[in-house]
DNA sequence: AACCGTCCCAACCGCTCTCCG
DNA sequence: CCGGAGAGCGGTTGGGACGGT
């Protein structure tokens, strides 16, 4: 233990950031790319650490950011993926890529656990909802009303947060599988482009940095059409939940709709376009039963990749975008 | 108007994970 | 295999904003 921390030198700058370090840092990234954080301060001459501008970056700064009020719809999302997941924020921001997992951890800190609390009290336990797919009633039933205003979801499953998780959930009846197995998925620092800012705040009147540097998407970070090969879209929704041995491998995926593309989806350096692995897997899926969280996610996600169809057709330059 | 308490969120801290030599 | 460095993640906090008295 004891490394010191990253901040602690002299001469390290703290506390909020100012316009004028936020386009220094921009104006870096959009030169370099994010990643190398160490090298930032140095190359920009930033008074902050490096973790700092990592923060400020991936919490702030990147685009396509969503700031200002959760909808009901996010609102049931994360509520219902807590429970599932546990306080794994950055896993339930994957499923929200407009979303920074600091936000979401923010919303459920002051909003979403007093909300349950007191829903608690008055003896209204949020149950997993049915799948949407029964319309009137399943909105009668969802903590939220679901309003697909999230056109960009990518979905995540840990299969071993979601079992070691200090929330009992139960969804999962083989441990054998939950044990050993997992799934990350992360989203892009440059998804979801295309999102709609409203903000109140200094850095959020600016509407990201980025956007006031008109080119910023030009150079080295990957565009949406540089990575958009990667994606694979997977026509069986149990696909989705692929169980892999071992850790960090990597999956994008997007349920219910047919492959777009024949390219083997390769995520941290894994590949998934080996046929017996994918039966492999695919057996595994059937001998794992989902539960209705999850069945109720996944119904979403098909019709959110339905808008998703509809926004690449229409022009869109911010498909989802995986690393 | 001044004071006080509460709320909210950006940023920090410290630990864990991952990568690489 | 091991250790160090960098990156990532989740918990916590500081301080500004806001509302009530």
């Amino acid at each position: 233990m004891g490394r010191p921390p990253c901040c602690d030198k002299v001469g390290v700058k703290k506390g909020p950031w100012t316009p004028e370090e936020d386009i220094i840092l921009v104006s870096y990234i959009q030169e370099n790319g994010p990643g190398n954080w160490r090298a930032v301060p140095i190359n920009t001459g930033l008074m902050r650490c490096s973790k700092s501008c990592r923060l400020r970056w991936t919490n702030y700064l990147r685009p396509g950011i969503r700031r200002g009020n959760f909808t009901t719809h996010e609102e049931g999302i994360i509520v219902h993926l807590q429970s599932l997941l546990g306080n794994r924020w950055a896993a339930i921001a994957s499923y929200l890529p407009q979303r920074t997992d600091n936000d979401i951890k923010n919303y459920w800190n002051t909003h979403l656990k007093k909300k349950l609390k007191k829903q608690q009290a008055m003896g209204a336990i949020f149950a997993p909802p049915p799948p949407p797919s029964s319309s009137a009633e399943t909105a009668a039933n969802l903590p939220a009303a679901v309003h697909l205003d999230n056109h960009h979801h990518r979905y995540h499953h840990d299969a071993i947060a979601a079992s070691s998780s200090t929330v009992d959930h139960g969804c999962y009846s083989n441990p054998e599988i939950t044990q050993h197995t997992t799934i990350t998925m992360r989203r892009s620092p440059f998804a979801d482009v295309a999102a709609d800012c409203s903000s109140s705040s200094y850095a959020s009147s600016m509407d990201n940095i980025s956007r006031l540097l008109g080119g910023f998407m030009k150079s080295s970070p990957p565009t949406a059409t540089d990575v958009k090969p990667n994606i694979a879209v997977v026509t069986d929704p149990f696909m989705s939940f692929d169980r892999i041995s071992g850790t960090g491998a990597e999956l994008a995926f997007v349920p219910g709709v047919q492959q777009l593309q024949q390219q083997p989806v390769l995520m941290g350096g894994i590949s998934y376009d080996d046929e017996a692995t994918r039966q492999q897997q695919q057996q595994l899926h059937h001998q794992l039963p989902l539960c209705s969280i999850e069945k109720w996610l996944l119904d979403e996600a098909a019709e959110q990749v339905a808008d998703l169809m509809e926004l690449s057709d229409g022009g869109c330059s911010s498909l989802p975008l995986l690393y």
